[in-house]
Parts: structure tokens; sequence; C-alpha cells
DNA sequence: TTTCATCATCGTATATTTACGATTAACGAT
DNA sequence: ATCGTTAATCGTAAATATACGATGATGAAA
């Protein structure tokens, strides 16, 4: 594009569309569940459980960090991700505000 | 990207990552706010209201098609586009049951 | 039938995303 | 100190997305 014009929206849909590009892949809806289902939540062991390599998981968790969707703390080589309860449940409330204002049911 | 993996994750995981592309632009978002908001619903009327060119519209609105979350009645040389409350409801659906899934809240 | 209005599509430029191998950094264990 | 493990980052290639001007198609109105 020449020039995004994204800075022209308001804060809130900006932020919406923002978190809506965070679950806008896959591996990222599979991780957010991965992370939920399961205690020990090493980058690893996602990388296990998907057809992607090592480098791109890592870039997968980063948009979702980037969004705070989910954090990760270091324990020693290894990294504990979990996913941030705080930014969910702001984003559930967000969201059902959007889809009762958008939808006519 | 070399070659596209989205094929490998699930029917539902790839349905939610593409209704959360589809929303993931604050023109998309706009788009839907203002779809409803309005009684008639005309894509120059949206453009008015955007800081963005008709040809770019058009493509959001095509987005937005592509996904159902609006649909677009010719009306002549106008075209009259309303939100598909069918598509939001499924949408509101999946995405409560993927921030249970996915939440300990 | 010529003109006007409306909107989709084409062509194009640039930015961003997706994907991976290779490398690097950080730490624990030997 | 060296080695192995873990995960981020770099470099790169290809696909997609964003943005717009120009053009095309469609139908209403003159």
């Amino acid at each position: 594009m020449a020039v995004s014009k994204v800075a022209e929206f308001t804060q809130e849909d900006i932020w919406m569309a923002d978190i809506a590009k965070a679950l806008s892949h896959p591996a990222r809806i599979r991780i957010l569940k991965i992370l939920t289902e399961m205690n020990i939540c090493m980058c690893g062991d996602i990388v296990e459980q998907l057809p992607l390599a090592q480098a791109t998981v890592s870039q997968h968790l980063k948009e979702l960090k980037r969004v705070v969707l989910i954090q990760g703390e270091i324990e020693g080589p290894k990294v504990c991700y979990c996913v941030n309860d705080k930014t969910l449940q702001k984003a559930k409330k967000e969201l059902d505000k959007l889809f009762s204002q958008v939808c006519n049911c």
C-alpha cells in the first residue's frame, strides 16, 4: 500500500482490529487452545503439536505477545507461556459490545 | 511464505481465523458499524464516512462479503449493503466458545 | 442515445505476513 | 570450559494485504 491510513480511525476500532489480527491465523487460534489445555507450556511443546517449524511458531507467539493475549516467563533456557486472562476478558467484552452494536438480533 | 500451511488446521479453527481476518482492519470494523447505524447503505455513503478512496472501500467490502459478514443487493446502479445477522450470530457463538475454552475466568 | 451516477475491477506500488534454515544467546549440566 | 537444550532473531523468498487512479460495466435519467 502507498501509506497506511490506520491512524485515522478511532483507538477503539484500531484496538479491536489489532486483536482480530492476532486471531487471524489458525495456528494462533490453536496456540491459545494448546496453552489452556496444557499445564506446562514451553515453546517446544507447541512446536510439537503444530505442522510448523520452530522459527515460525516463535513468530506466531510474538504476534500474540504483541497484543498481550499471551505472555512468556523465562525459566532458565526455557520459556513458559500462558494466556493473559485480563486481555482475553477485555477482548471478549469489546467483541460482545461490537456484536451487540452491529447485529440486529 | 514459501507455501501456506493453513489447510493443515481444523475447519473450525480456519473459519474462526477467517472471520478474525475479516475484522482485522479498523476500516472494516467501522464499515460494520456504519451499515448498522444507517438505514440506507450504499457504497458511496460509506466512502463519505471513511478516509479512503472508493476503490479501497470496495476492496474492504469485498473482504467482508467473502466471509458473508455482509451482503449486497443490487438496486439499479446502486448496491445496498447490509450486515448478515446469521453469520454475525454464528461468529459471536463461535467466539464465545473460543473464549470460554481459552480463558480461565 | 447520450449522459450521469454508482460501484466493481484492473493495474500497480509498497507494506506486511507467512514460512523456514541458519545463527545467536542464554542457561543448565557435565 | 564444553556441551546440549531451548527459543529468539536474522536473512530471505514468496504470498497477501492495503491503497489508489484509471477504466469498465450497469442502469437511470435526460
